[in-house]
DNA sequence: CGCTAATCTAGAACAAGTTTCAGACTTGAT
DNA sequence: ATCAAGTCTGAAACTTGTTCTAGATTAGCG
């Protein structure tokens, strides 16, 4: 497969520059963390991290990338927590509710980081796509990994859509307080229904 | 119950004032047609409502404002559109996929329209809950609608969120390059499983 | 009709995302 | 060490959402 524009491997970067990137990241997540998407502003972004605002804009072209980048971080950082102590329950239904309901508590502990980093999500547009997918594909590893798949069906992949679905749309109901965290839980539970509905050892399945 | 705020009902307009009104909808609605959630430029949509741009923030105090207003217009002809000509399923699961197709399709017709509105509809923060709130009802009503129910147990309601959130976050892949049609299908008749899954009137539900 | 409060208009001003540019600094190759 | 190409900086400019102001218009009322 050629590489096009979309697809191009990053040039690799030198120590110094890898040390801006992790700078930018940084500042981002702190500013976030204290209010939200609103928060983070590019030139505060660009000042706390000591990089000219062109520089930030040659990193991350635009503020959407930025929040985007900075949510592929956290996840990667949540992937690896998440790894160390794997869900107990014993259908998979069970311990993928459970794997998010660990994440959405994750979330809890700093709102208004989870508030920038999921508006951005969804509101990112085709010129994103690219990130965006790559954290999809990042939730899709975690929630198979929860399930203990490693080769699921065309049916259990359109489930695990389906959950992701669910889980950022009720995020955002969450964080713009038109649901309580109880009913978000009800929503991740219900939606975790169907992994039983999609397992093909089921006779109805 | 006491009217606060939020809750309080808009003072009678006069005449001229809805006509206004209507104008400032219609001008939303048709540029955003044209070029989506950007393409809606707030001194565009006050020149060709040919109101002044103060007057558009007195009758919509945001961007997103404007829009989700947009969308609850355009939601309620398309609930009066869809009762006409209701689902022909037999099981309630199908109704609701076949009624969220007939939607899916009449938004494919103006996309941009559809991007402006599902944008503006998850980038809405807590200032907006009242109107997306509202969108939200209607959508369940018309869910509930094509299901078939007056009365569903709270089971069933959960489902129908997690249907809601299945489908505004399906538009969202699809609107930004992320899920073909065919995908979107595939995930609104998963979810609609849960339909199912829920009736009481099933032994293990 | 004539008054008062509310509303509307035009336009300036402000805020934050984004772009641009000239000049200084790094990097990599020779 | 030196040169060319690429990168970074600081600052200004531009765009679009939002706010503000002073004066004109309108609506409701006696």
């Amino acid at each position: 497969m050629p590489a096009d524009e979309t697809t191009q491997r990053p040039s690799p970067l030198t120590e110094r520059q890898e040390a801006r990137r992790r700078r930018i990241l940084h500042a981002s997540a702190q500013l976030a963390s204290r209010g939200g998407f609103d928060a983070v502003q590019m030139r505060e972004v660009a000042e706390s991290s000591q990089v000219a605002l062109g520089t930030l804009y040659r990193y991350f072209p635009s503020k959407v990338h930025l929040l985007v980048a900075t949510m592929q971080d956290q996840l990667e950082h949540m992937h690896g927590t998440l790894r160390k102590k794997p869900p107990s329950g014993e259908r998979p239904a069970e311990r993928v509710a459970e794997t998010l309901m660990r994440a959405f508590r994750a979330l809890q502990r700093e709102p208004h980081l989870a508030d920038a980093m999921v508006r951005a999500l969804t509101f990112a547009d085709r010129s994103v796509s690219p990130e965006v997918d790559q954290v999809s594909r990042q939730t899709t590893a975690i929630i198979l990994d929860a399930m203990g798949l490693t080769d699921p069906t065309p049916e259990q992949l359109s489930a695990v859509r389906v959950i992701e679905h669910t889980w950022h749309s009720a995020l955002i109901t969450w964080l713009s307080g038109r649901a309580s965290i109880a009913q978000v839980r009800i929503d991740i539970e219900t939606v975790c229904r169907l992994i039983d509905v999609t397992d093909p050892r089921r006779p109805s399945g």
